[in-house]
DNA sequence: GGAGGATATGTTATAATGTTGCAATGAGAC
DNA sequence: GTCTCATTGCAACATTATAACATATCCTCC
């Protein structure tokens, strides 16, 4: 199974047709709200996937360059707005960075798990967190929007390792 | 009462008290500490207390600099990286602000409650959050090391009165 | 109270991230 | 085909943050 979107991405795991899979959805999402996934969206949207991990816009605007894309910082945030609108990418505020979403179909927000030693990114969805967050919110008579949930530590890989101290 | 740190301040509390009130506590903490609270680190606390709200590091560094003092970046960034290892101020990560803590005894990462019509940052901390956070990391193995917690929304205030849509 | 080391600040330059504004292009509607 | 609107190209600029190195200040120890 290509859990892919739950927790951290195992490094076996077919990483080919996890980026596939993922551009398929967008493709179909997209289809099915009448909005146009164009060159350079699609393009930025697998560029996230195939680093399985948090990017920056600037990384994103370097590999499209060297793709011999006419592009500039615009370019790349523009595709980015769209993608996060759509819910296909996440951005991760304590890295300024983006990262492709699993789970596309149900609009929420992220919960994140990041490894400060390896750098990747876990999305969780757990609802007592969620719960957690709505109550404080209306017991203090908050109008909620948008939540950032955002871990930082080391995930089980680099712990084993012993990286990090 | 001035519960200026459990929820959005209110619009006719003695803010200069609670300003004054987030100093003293700042120079008792660092006598207790041995540390320096020199006059920047103590002239950019009081700054971001009397905004009583997130405020953005080059506005500090404007301030400072329409009073006569010699600052550059550097200058307010080592400031609050003072501040924020003595655990006085927060970043709040989704603004690139910072907002002073009301309980800097004991060291804690923010929980925030962001009004995105009138800008004020309400940290509560929350227990049921900390509980869902750290038992979501033990249950995917993750070792936690900070947590970013914030929630944008509509104060009650701007709620009331309408505003944001 | 003067030397020496650690801490803190001054200063300049630069890096990294993100936005505005406007012109040109291209896809879909009719 | 033409009109319209969404998308892209492009240049300039704005904002946020850091690097590197020199100078100053504090504190300790003698
Ligand atoms: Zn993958
Ligand atoms: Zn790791
Ligand atoms: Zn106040
Ligand atoms: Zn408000």
């Amino acid at each position: 199974m290509t859990e892919a979107s739950t927790a951290f991405p195992s490094s076996d795991h077919d990483h080919g047709s996890c980026v596939a899979h993922a551009v398929a959805k967008a493709e179909e999402l997209c289809r099915s709200r009448g909005l146009r996934l164009t060159e350079i969206r699609r393009r930025v949207l697998e560029l996230v996937w195939e680093r399985h991990g948090p990017v920056g816009a600037y990384a994103l605007l370097d590999t499209l360059r060297s793709e011999g894309m006419a592009a500039a910082p615009p370019t790349v945030y523009r595709a980015l707005d769209f993608l996060q609108e759509q819910g296909l990418v996440h951005r991760i505020e304590r890295l300024n960075a983006f990262v492709g979403c699993g789970q596309p179909d149900a609009p929420h927000s992220g919960q994140f798990l990041i490894c400060s030693e390896c750098g990747l990114a876990a999305e969780i969805d757990d609802p007592a967190i969620d719960r957690a967050l709505t109550q404080a919110a209306v017991a203090l008579g908050f109008e909620l929007r948008g939540k950032t949930v955002e871990l930082e530590g080391l995930c089980p890989d680099c712990r084993r390792s012993g990286n990090g101290r």
